[in-house]
DNA sequence: GCCAATCTTGGCATTATGGCCATATGGCAA
DNA sequence: TTGCCATATGGCCATAATGCCAAGATTGGC
């Protein structure tokens, strides 16, 4: 097999994880993470939707597991599951600046 | 200004991208440019999906800067303009397997 | 100019996503 | 049990994404 022949399922899995980082909300609860563990109920303060909808952006992130939860009483606690993406977003913010930088002098004067 | 408290702008720039990231024609696109550029009709034959849907999907990728294009005569030539996801994924999937291990321990004999 | 090759864009139907409301579920305490 | 709090789920609607076809662009060769 060559290096690039993988099978439709390998990217299909991929896919799935960059989706559920592919919105606002979920990126911020996903930054958010990073200072420790937190409840639904914070997390609904911080991304300022109905509760319901942050219960189903956590199920996103639940499910292609970069976050995991606890319960704790009547109370649930999610954390992150990957250490990956604050070196992710540091790499490509590094590289889309400098992209904004051609551009620009693209335009000309 | 608190350490998570950043503009929602923020996390749409970079929600952007990893919408970008969330198809797997897509990222079977990315994959295929590390090996260097490549004209639409060969992503086209990879990709295996009509031509102007490929060219939809190198739009996007182009749009949010994760590829960059040249032309040649007739053709156009794609290449990445960012170098973060081979780590990105490596680093992901090294995760994920681990918590695969888990979630099969979890459901037990 | 004209044609063929390559790629992009517009249009349209189908499907997926996001958000709220209303309603369930689970846990704790009286 | 009853009541209450914290989360999850189902339903519904508006919006966005996907994919193909058809029709425009752009280039090179004759």
């Amino acid at each position: 097999m060559a290096i690039t022949e993988k099978d439709v399922s390998f990217y299909e899995a991929r896919a799935r994880i960059a989706k559920a980082m592919g919105h606002p909300s979920r990126l911020m609860i996903l930054d958010a993470l990073q200072q420790g563990e937190q409840c639904v109920c914070e997390l609904t303060r911080l991304v300022g939707a109905d509760q319901s909808t942050v219960s189903k952006h956590l199920a996103v992130l639940k499910q292609v597991g970069l976050v995991a939860d606890r319960r704790a009483g009547a109370m649930i606690y999610y954390r992150p599951r990957v250490t990956c993406l604050g070196g992710f977003w540091n790499c490509i913010e590094s590289v889309l600046k400098e992209n904004i930088k051609v551009q620009t002098a693209a335009l000309g004067p």
